[in-house]
DNA sequence: TAGGGAATCGTACAGGCGTGCTGTAATAGG
DNA sequence: CCTATTACAGCACGCCTGTACGATTCCCTA
């Protein structure tokens, strides 16, 4: 058996290629052809590792999620000061660089074409749940709280929970505009919003939670 | 001259029939022969209003533009309390009902598009132009100020200024939140979610400008 | 060393796409 | 009534798409 390559790995290169093609080009411009052509093989070549497009985009997308996740994991084991840990894990959100950029966009296009494509729908709710875990845990970071440890894990507080819905909102948000309009934002413009509105949960926090 | 039709106003309508087709297929559902299909027209007779596809999106991109606008220039002229009309504001950018979910889903995709494509450049950037008077208008508005007159115009305060760039970015978020996951946001929340957040500004001014 | 399955290639096909072009019905002005 | 002009229909062309499938190359195992 001329298991020559490892399939797994070979599918997680060809899933970065598929990042580049629909950063580049939007997903709509993500051909099996343009994406054959990126990898240097043939369209008959990209089908041993994906059946259909579909599931070459879906895969793409999952690809997304668990690269933030596993970048966020690296924050929480790390040992830091909580609104340090809480103003990294959101900029894992953010195109503060050239990868994260990529896998903004594409986070995006996927997002918005699952208005469209059904076969996007779980993976666009899974999104939904993981970015508000990350949010609950930058809450928590933020206050000194013990973080919540599985998704979909709601703070007892109710006002806790709705700032972690808020800062939901207003994450999507900046990601959507520094997405759109790249050159309106510098990566220190970025990083000072986010220092921003972390220091204005921290104060919510005295008047919600007095002593 | 058998000019049966008014040539603005065929646009117009079939403006809406694009926005139609956009939110139901996407933008890149959106081809000449489905719109023309939708219209009850030919591909050929289309071709009589709008030159190419390209100048179809683009038309009715701008179009959004225009009714959105049209809405809150009506809430200007209108006398009501500073807070209410705020709300008032935001709310024309917001998934409310049938008619600005299909803005919104128009709204969206252009802004995804023009990643990629150019011709949609210039409406993107005059789109956050808009916007972020929109929101200069509400933040004018929340604390009873006089209101900017012409797009661009900043506010002298840089807190003014921070306020207003803080609330697009939320705005920005709710819209891509309740347009891309409707099931979680019902009207009343999300005019819950503005209210409160108008409050919340109105309470920062407090602390900003004592006295 | 022989063989077999994995990996990849290249082509073919059917369908949808934007767009250009021609034909035709209908009306307002002369 | 005649005719120029508008509104629209419909077809044709070339391109690009996703997918299916047979051919080919290569390495590992027996």
């Amino acid at each position: 058996m001329p298991k020559i390559v490892d399939h797994e790995q070979r599918r997680e290169e060809l899933t970065r290629i598929v990042w580049g093609v629909i950063s580049r080009d939007g997903i709509e411009g993500a051909t099996v052809r343009k994406v054959a052509e990126a990898a240097g093989v043939s369209v008959g070549g990209l089908r041993h590792y994906f059946d259909n497009q579909r599931g070459l985009l879906s895969f793409a997308a999952q690809a997304v999620a668990r690269s933030v996740a596993k970048r966020i994991t690296g924050h929480l084991d790390a040992d830091l000061p909580g609104m340090q840990r809480a103003q990294l894990i959101l900029e894992e959100l953010l195109p503060l660089d050239d990868n994260r950029r990529v896998e903004v966009d594409v986070w995006l296009a996927c997002l918005v074409r699952s208005h469209v494509d059904e076969s996007l729908a779980e993976l666009r709710d899974a999104s939904w749940s993981g970015e508000r875990h990350i949010c609950r845990l930058a809450i928590a970071s933020c206050h000194g709280l013990p973080l919540p440890d599985r998704v979909g894990e709601e703070f007892a507080d109710t006002g806790l929970e709705g700032q972690a819905a808020r800062l939901h909102v207003f994450v999507d948000g900046l990601t959507l505009q520094t997405a759109t309009f790249p050159h309106n934002f510098t990566p220190q413009a970025m990083r000072r919003i986010v220092h921003d509105e972390l220091r204005l949960i921290e104060a919510q926090s005295k008047s919600l939670r007095p002593g």
